[in-house]
RNA sequence: GUGGGCGUAGCUCAGUUGGUUAGAGCACCGGACUGUGACUCCGGGGGCCGGGGGUUCGAAUCCCCUCGUCCACCCCA
C-alpha cells in the first residue's frame, strides 16, 4: 500500500496554489497600506503559551491541540492559532517600545478536529493584530480594511456581525445576571450547556440545540449591561463603521470560543460555505498582553480562513499567466534553442521547452494540453532562415518570425487578445 | 468524540435474485495524416472492485471488522 497523507492534511496542488499566492499577496499589499508589516512566527511553541492565552477550559485547549514532548521531555504544541505567538513575540522582543505595532502573518495552524467542508486539521490563516491602541477607531478601521480586502478579491455576499463582550468591570456582573437566569431554566438546557454553566455560561446563548434556543428566549443581553466606557466604545465603533459605509448586524448572542476577547468581537460569514460559515473573525483583547507578562496593552486582531476564502471565491476567479511552448526538432537546433528560450524568459514570458523526440503531431498535442496559446517550432527550415514558426493555437494561424524581435512580437500578441 | 452517505480504470460512474475473462464515457498512447493540436475514424495500454476475515461449489455483489473520504453534530478561521 502506497504511503498516503495524514487525515485532514491536504496538498495544495498547482491548480489552486496560484490562487492562494494571489490571495496572500493581495492581503499583504493592502494591509501594508494601513501600516501593517509581516511577522513570521514559529509553528511550534511551548504548550503553556496556548493554555494561558486561549484558555484552559476552551475546546481548543481541552481536546484539539497537537501536543507532544520533545526529546528533552518539554511539552510542545503545534500552533492552533496565531495571536498567542504574535503576543509572545511582542512581549519577548519588546516591540511595545513603539507607540503601536501593526503586525500581520500567514501560515498553517493545527487543530485535531473531525474534517469536513471548510475544516481541516492543518489549515491556513491570514491574520492581523494591532497592539497598543485602545481607540474604537482602530476596531472600525481594521474592519474597514477587512471589508476592503474582500472587495478587492471580488468576494460577494458576506455578512458582518458584531458584538461587545464588555470588560473586566462589567462582564462579571452580566455573567451573574445570566447565571441567575439560566439557573431557572436549567432543566431545559442541553447536557453540554449545563456542564458549561459554571465555567462559561455565555456559550448557552450561542447553542443551536432547540431546547437551549427556547430556554434562553428573554435572557439578559450583554449589550444592555455594558459599563459606561464599554458602551461608549461600542457606540463609537458602530458609528465609525457607518461612516465607512459598511453594513453590519449587532448580534448580542455571538460568543467567541477563545477566552481572551473583550469588548468588540465580530464574525464575517458567507452563505456559500455550508455549516463552517465564518470566513473571518476576531475582536479586541485588551488584557491578554498583560496576562502573558507584558505591559498593559490593548489590542485588536482578526484571522481569515484561507480554505474558506478560496471556497467562497470559487475556481474561476483566478487565471494564471499564459504559457508558450517551444519545440526544437532535428539536428543542429539545440544551440539556437538555448538562446531563443533564454531571451524569451528574460523578457518575462513563460516558456516551456519540449524535449521529447516524438512526432511533431504528438508534441503539438502535448502543447495543446498544456494550455499553450502560442507554439514555436524550430526545425531545419526555420534554422536556415534564423526564424521560428509561430503558431497561434486559438486562431489556428501561423507565420515565420525572425529570432531577432521574437520576444516583443510574442509579448504583443499575448496582450492584444 | 457522535451520527449518516460513499469507496469499482487517471476522472465521472454502470455492474441484473451471488454465476464464464469486471464494463462505459472522458482522459492517455499509437495510426489514418513520414513537419502541425482541438473535430472524425481505427487500434492499444491500463483494475489487489479500499484492506482483512467470514458465508458459499462460486463474492465487486451477502455478513463482520478495519481504513479512507464526504456531509452534519460538536467546535471554529
Amino acid at each position: 500500500m502506497a504511503i498516503t497523507s495524514i487525515r485532514g492534511f491536504n496538498d495544495i496542488l498547482p491548480g489552486t496554489s496560484g490562487q492562494w499566492r494571489w490571495i496572500e499577496e493581495t492581503a499583504f499589499s493592502l494591509f501594508g497600506l494601513y501600516g501593517f508589516s509581516e511577522i513570521r512566527i514559529p509553528v511550534v511553541e511551548k504548550t503553556e503559551l496556548f493554555c494561558r492565552s486561549i484558555g484552559e477550559t476552551t475546546d481548543i485547549v481541552e481536546k484539539e491541540m497537537y501536543t507532544f514532548p520533545d526529546r528533552r521531555g518539554d511539552s510542545m504544541t503545534l500552533r492552533p492559532e496565531g495571536t498567542a505567538s504574535v503576543v509572545r513575540a511582542y512581549i519577548e522582543r519588546k516591540l511595545y517600545t513603539a507607540p503601536v505595532s501593526k503586525l500581520c502573518y500567514t501560515g498553517p495552524m493545527f487543530r485535531y478536529e473531525r474534517p469536513q467542508k471548510g475544516r481541516y486539521r492543518q489549515f491556513y490563516q491570514i491574520g492581523a493584530e494591532v497592539l497598543g491602541d485602545p481607540s474604537p477607531g482602530v476596531d472600525a478601521e481594521t474592519l474597514e480594511m477587512l471589508m476592503r480586502y474582500f472587495a478587492a478579491l471580488g468576494v460577494e455576499g458576506v455578512e458582518l456581525k458584531i458584538n461587545s463582550l464588555g470588560c473586566a468591570a462589567c462582564r462579571p456582573a452580566y455573567k451573574e445576571r445570566l447565571l441567575g437566569f439560566l439557573k431557572n431554566t436549567e432543566d431545559r438546557l442541553c447536557e453540554n450547556c449545563v456542564r458549561r454553566i459554571g465555567t462559561n455560561p455565555l456559550r448557552a446563548l450561542d447553542c443551536k440545540s432547540p431546547g437551549c434556543i427556547e430556554a434562553t428566549v428573554g435572557a439578559p443581553e450583554i449589550t444592555d449591561c455594558l459599563c459606561g466606557k464599554c458602551n461608549t466604545h461600542f457606540e463609537e465603533v458602530k458609528s465609525a463603521l457607518s461612516l465607512y459605509g459598511h453594513d453590519f448586524i449587532v448580534d448580542s448572542r455571538m460568543v467567541r470560543g477563545l477566552d481572551y476577547y473583550s469588548r468588540t468581537t465580530f464574525e464575517i460569514t458567507s452563505g456559500a460555505l455550508g455549516s463552517q460559515n465564518a470566513v473571518a473573525a476576531g475582536g479586541r483583547y485588551d488584557s491578554l498582553v498583560k496576562e502573558l507578562g507584558g505591559p498593559d496593552t490593548p489590542c485588536f486582531g482578526f484571522a481569515i480562513g484561507m480554505e474558506r476564502l478560496a471556497l467562497v471565491l470559487g475556481t474561476d476567479s483566478f487565471s494564471p499567466t499564459e504559457l508558450s511552448v517551444f519545440i526544437p526538432m532535428g539536428a543542429g537546433t539545440k544551440e539556437a534553442s538555448v538562446g531563443i528560450v533564454r531571451a524569451l524568459r528574460e523578457s518575462g514570458l513563460p516558456v516551456a521547452e519540449d524535449f521529447s523526440e516524438t512526432s511533431l503531431k504528438s508534441r503539438m498535442k502535448r502543447a495543446d494540453r498544456l494550455g499553450a496559446r502560442f507554439v514555436m517550432i524550430l526545425g531545419a527550415d526555420e534554422l536556415a532562415e534564423e526564424s521560428v514558426t509561430l503558431k497561434d493555437m486559438a486562431a489556428g494561424t501561423q507565420d515565420l518570425v525572425k529570432w531577432n524581435g521574437l520576444e516583443s512580437l510574442l509579448a504583443e500578441r499575448l496582450t492584444s487578445r
